[in-house]
DNA sequence: TAATATCCGTTTGGTAGCAAACGAAATCGG
DNA sequence: CCGATTTCGTTTGCTACCAAACGGATATTA
């Protein structure tokens, strides 16, 4: 039983046994869900404090400048599209990143509703030196799981999100 | 080799070795961070826009009404801590619940700086109503995993926590 | 017991995030 | 062609979230 890893779990679990009675809970599907999210905030939090921060990045303002730095220049459609952000999120993680002079916006001739983003000079210098020291980070953070326990960890969570983002 | 299930990401890793050159890159940890907070995000956008919001809730607001159903009345610093949420964004939280009718704030009488947090009768109802549906709901978005993977996801997440946790 | 330090919740100022409304631009139907 | 529809990115209005500053209340210590 790896629940008695977290023994407050366990209490709030006799707790909310109490509450529910003899309503039949589904405790496995709780305690996954209600880890991920933990864990997606305790790596937010960790990686802002520690590496972005230096560099006046939030998280999304770091996906996007990733995502533009594998992928090159994009519409800002695709881009929120690859960032998981909303068009209207995007927008704003733009401008800031513009207002720092990491990223450029360019009309689109053909089509003067598009947009396209790209990195500057100072956006690509930027991301080339953080990203090695984010990897570092993201070791770190899973420094706790082998290897294979990290893949098999990558790939249960990519069920999850393929089930759950699908609605 | 499950990378070959997401396609997209084996096309990122390929350009992102470019970019790098011969700079060493751990893919696993990389695609274990990224994967965590993707499923994070999924997971909480359908349930705010499948069960919570017919509530008027957010995922905080859940999260604070259920710890209080749980664990009772509690004090705020208490509350913060258990909802893993700032002080000051606790603030904000209990707040929108007050202004909802779910919670009530006591101020202690002992000492005039502290204030506890319980849920009223129609936040009671409300919790109750509620969780076995929320509950539900978690139940599918994990339900590409059979039960001991979900415990083994748990578990890795658990570790996770632990290690980006402690910063 | 008076000055100082600490502790607690709130406020402030900022970014992030979403949905929905919007306006300009392109496309489609007749 | 020209009106209606669709498709873009932006704006708007809202909640959430954090760190840091704040101000009142309690503890500490000299």
């Amino acid at each position: 039983m790896q629940n008695r890893a977290d023994p407050r779990l366990l209490d709030a679990e006799r707790l909310i046994q109490e509450r529910l009675g003899d309503r039949r809970l589904d405790f496995d599907s709780m305690l996954a869900v209600s880890n991920i999210y933990r864990a997606a905030t305790a790596v937010r939090r960790r990686a802002e404090k520690g590496v972005l921060s230096e560099f006046g990045l939030s998280w999304g303002g770091f996906t996007t400048l990733w995502v533009l730095w594998v992928w090159g220049e994009m519409q800002s459609a695709d881009l929120a599209d690859e960032c998981d952000l909303s068009k209207g999120t995007l927008t704003g993680v733009v401008k800031t990143l513009e207002k720092q002079g990491f990223v450029k916006r360019t009309p689109v001739a053909a089509d003067r509703r598009k947009v396209t983003v790209s990195l500057t000079g100072a956006g690509l210098e930027t991301i080339e030196q953080l990203f090695p020291r984010f990897n570092l980070y993201e070791g770190e953070m899973v420094g706790n799981l082998s290897a294979s326990e990290k893949r098999e960890l990558a790939e249960l969570l990519r069920r999850v999100i393929v089930t759950a983002g699908s609605s």
